[in-house]
DNA sequence: TGTACATCAGTGAACGCGCGTTCACTGATGTAC
DNA sequence: TGTACATCAGTGAACGCGCGTTCACTGATGTAC
């Protein structure tokens, strides 16, 4: 017999959980799945023991990013109070901060990977869009707009994705990229009152 | 002598455009200097003659993108009259559009290149840098914000650009990514009325 | 005006390199007897 | 309990390929005489 199921389950939580970090980090066609599996203490070979391909990763990848920044949010909007004001100003906090453009390996997939992946693969797409439209409802149910995507939750996480492309795009300026956060974590507060 | 300067002129010239409209297209890494030179008309040892590299050329190409952006955005603006608040409408209308985000060739560099970029060559992050500088100035003037990059024109790019990277990202669900344009586009135009 | 020449934009073979993926293998493992 | 065996996760050499860049060259051009 080969060894245990929980082995080979633990080896592919390693991969995969480096692959969602270094992903949106480095970028999709920043790491090589050699690199990435190097990465996880293995050889490049055995990926495929794995995954179907690299862009089989990726979608899994891309749907567990957004499914772990979807509970952040959720967890800091929990924290914060039952109202829906506090909630609000919380998620925004929690989105538009200096942390958050700074640390892209733990933040959003969409703010760091939303551009390059509407041009890759469909499996990938379909997983950034399922992805979002989960966030959405997770997001709507915690903030008190209603139990599917709504409106206000599309509306608002648009506004805090902006904020943080428009951020690490003027990375080389860093003043310019810590106004861009202020003045948008501000508007965003006056905007979506909760 | 050599082929006259305006020769010369004329093929960078046809090189650096090409350039602008794949980069946003296909992104930075999915376009390579033999395809460009090729979509150009040429061989691609010859790039060198034009180009230190081709992070030189991204660098360009960015600045030329955002300045380009910016031009269409002021023109649309200024082409609504001369109120502040028809301006910014008109603004919001030309950028959160669905032929923006199916024609990224032609849009924003913020958008299409903003997350890559960021993970690039430092003289790509200036560039963008620069580029988005520039735009916040001219917009700012444009809509009546005052000769400096104003908050408002900053809160206003960044939720603009979110509403185009959502929109993208969720592109699988066409739906879904049409809603996301309609939503932010009217929010937009409530939290910016100029 | 006609010819010899110097220039250099553009050519295309070649460089070293790393990519995603395949494949014959190895060796640690759990099971069967 | 001890031994023989089947399994298969993981190894690492190899595949074809395209990348960014270099370089010796070519041939159309404008100038000099």
């Amino acid at each position: 017999m080969p060894l245990s199921k929980e082995h080979k389950a633990a080896t592919r939580e390693r991969i995969l959980s480096q692959a969602a970090a270094l992903f949106r980090r480095d970028g999709v066609d920043g790491v090589s799945v050699p690199a990435l599996m190097k990465e996880a203490g293995l050889t490049h070979g055995g990926f495929y023991a794995h995954f179907k391909s690299k862009d089989a990763l990726i979608a899994e990848a891309v749907l567990r990013s957004l499914h772990e920044t979807a509970d952040h949010l959720v967890v800091a909007a929990e924290r914060s109070g039952d109202g829906g004001k506090d909630r609000v100003a919380a998620v925004i906090d929690e989105y538009v901060a200096p942390a958050h453009r700074d640390r892209p390996e733990s933040g959003c997939a969409v703010a760091a990977l939303g551009a390059e992946t509407s041009r890759g693969d469909v499996s990938v797409q379909r997983a950034m869009a399922d992805g979002a439209r989960d966030s959405f409802e997770r997001l709507s149910k915690t903030l008190g707009f209603g139990d599917t995507a709504s409106d206000e939750v599309l509306a608002l996480y648009a506004g805090m994705i902006g904020a943080i492309v428009l951020a690490r795009a003027c990375g080389d300026d860093k003043a310019l990229s810590d106004r861009v956060l202020d003045v948008c974590r501000a508007r965003l507060k006056v905007n979506f009152p909760g």
